[in-house]
DNA sequence: GTAAGTGCAAATGGTTTGCATCGAA
DNA sequence: TTCGATGCAAACCATTTGCACTTAC
């Protein structure tokens, strides 16, 4: 169960799964796919957990990142987001599309860049570890909206 | 020349070319290949006009941004970056390559996001106007170093 | 008992804003 | 004389930190 393996790699570590720590995946974990930010993590642990502190979910974000739990995006609109890692081979190839007038982000998938990761590394010497790639534009809702303004 | 141009770019949106402006300009062009912060700008514009605050500085780097005449970038570090914009049409397939390590940032371009892009606004529907592509790892040197310290 | 974990409040740091003033068409 | 532009200080807001207290091995 993902909890257990959670449970693990704190220990390994010497962090033990607190109350609050187990809150928190939790939250993660029913929104894997939502992209949370620190205060919304933060809101959703309180239904589960009344005393806790936003430092305290920043604390664990931080930790639980360092561990590999949660990978942390930044869309570019000052604010930090996280997802809680499944699958993890695949979460490499794990790229968003930003709206810019709703704010809607689409996930999707390409190992397009691997190709470009092997020619960077030759080309350059640098050792390529991880990327980030965002496309930024309309969706459709969006486009259609701004066809019926014109109108 | 440049400065025509932005000059011109400007005026089509009834704003003047201040001194302070035509400063921050002239840091920009100055420092065409280094991804200046708005501090740094600041810091450099103070050289040549003494008298600026750096809340001009902010203002007047959104406002070239939404002329098209700066591209502002954003490393994940907590802060924008800014560099004017020289031609244009390469613009668009300019992507950066982040040490971990030291910090340094290496330019490179490739247009193989173009079919990607194309492939998306098929599949999704999105109008995918701009990307921002980011690559993280080591850099040869300090590779290197972290073999040094290991043996 | 000791080291990890927590809540709270204060600090930090990049960025934005309110406001009175200035300056060019 | 009007409206854009500026400098300054204060405000903002996501995040971090200091500190005293708590908790689990």
């Amino acid at each position: 169960m993902l909890k257990d393996w959670v449970r693990t790699q704190l220990e390994q570590d010497s962090h033990r799964l607190t109350p609050q720590r187990e809150a928190i995946v939790d939250v993660l974990i029913a929104n894997a796919n939502d992209h949370l930010s620190a205060e919304e993590v933060y809101m959703f642990t309180r239904d589960l957990h009344s005393e806790i502190g936003l430092a305290t979910v920043y604390r664990n974000l931080e930790l639980l990142e360092k561990l590999g739990i949660v990978h942390r995006f930044d869309y570019g609109d000052g604010q930090n987001r996280y997802e809680i890692r499944l699958g993890d081979s695949e979460e490499h190839y794990h790229h968003h599309l930003i709206c810019r007038e709703c704010g809607y982000i689409h996930e999707f998938h390409s190992d397009l860049l691997e190709t470009l990761e092997r020619r960077i590394a030759e080309e350059t010497g640098f050792d390529v570890s991880d990327h980030c790639l965002r496309f930024f534009g309309l969706c459709a809702q969006c486009q259609r909206k701004q066809r019926d303004n014109d109108a």
